[in-house]
DNA sequence: TGTTTTTATTTCAAGCTTGAATAATTGAAG
DNA sequence: CTTCAATTATTCAAGCTTGAAATAAAAACA
């Protein structure tokens, strides 16, 4: 192959400089799936991202997740999780029910209609994705996510 | 090589599973990094990441920017841009300019103390990016750089 | 010219999100 | 047992965000 100008590596560039070009890359491409997924959930099933996240956790947990655990999983505020729990619960998708020995906490849990609904939503999310990474092949897939899991391990080791 | 016959409508192949544990990864990376970002930025300056957007867009631009094109370059509703200048406007770090010849538009540009607090807070959140992406290496770097403009190509063509 | 369409921006209602303040309950210490 | 601290959840004000509707001005066109 020749030998071409090369375009975009500048070799003396610092590397906190690449940090920085790769965390707005970073932002920019996960910016634009999380809006395609809104949209897409808001067009197809009038749905949201928030709701979403929480029917997906209490999806994996049948006997149901108290408030706080729900915050803890999604990284969301307490206040947060009051108003979308309340929101699944208007619409018959989620729960409360008592915790037995205490009478602070909730159990909340998703109903049939909240499961059949998430399963619905949960297949229609894989296959968006799916479509939308199409264009990475199994070889990108193994090296970001080799490297995304460097990245959380050293975030997480610094309570980030 | 192949499992048998696969239903048409499925592609619920291993490829596809990965890409979904990639997206997760993705997210919850950026959002781990967006969050800290946000919280430093309101501990430590009393600002936040949409305005420091908008000054970061104004900033490159001295002449200054038509709202639109503000709301174009961050994929912001027009009505967001509004309310952010609006409030950058009261602080005293941007102003509305008329533009000579169209009485619709306004330019948006950077107050000398915009400018000076831009300069603060973009100095800071260089040095925290260094500081969260740490744990990567030049080779991880360029790795998910490379990989990361591929999504962003395959993205774009397709007007995500 | 006058009419229609496009462009630029603002306003609005609704929803998401946070951190702080509040209230209720439980657990621990004395 | 009583007091004090920790836990759990809700409420609240403030800010961000969107899409739709409204307003105004410019551009295209007949």
């Amino acid at each position: 192959m020749t030998t071409g100008p090369q375009p975009d590596i500048a070799p003396d560039t610092p590397l906190s400089k690449e940090r920085l070009r790769l965390w707005l890359k970073l932002l920019k491409a996960s910016s634009l799936l999380e809006d395609e997924v809104r949209r897409r959930l808001r067009a197809e099933y009038s749905g949201t991202l928030p709701r979403f996240d929480v029917m997906s956790a209490l999806s994996r947990v049948p006997e149901g997740l108290k408030m706080s655990e729900i915050s803890k999983m999604l990284r969301v505020s307490n206040g947060n999780v009051t108003v979308v729990v309340d929101k699944l619960a208007q619409d018959g998708l989620a729960q409360r029910v008592a915790v037995p020995g205490d009478r602070r906490a909730n159990l909340v849990q998703l109903t049939a209609k909240g499961q059949a609904t998430f399963a619905e939503h949960a297949a229609a999310h894989e296959a968006w994705i799916d479509d939308l990474l199409g264009g990475l092949n199994a070889d990108d897939i193994e090296g970001m996510i080799l490297r995304l899991d460097r990245l959380a391990e050293t975030l997480e080791e610094r309570d980030i």
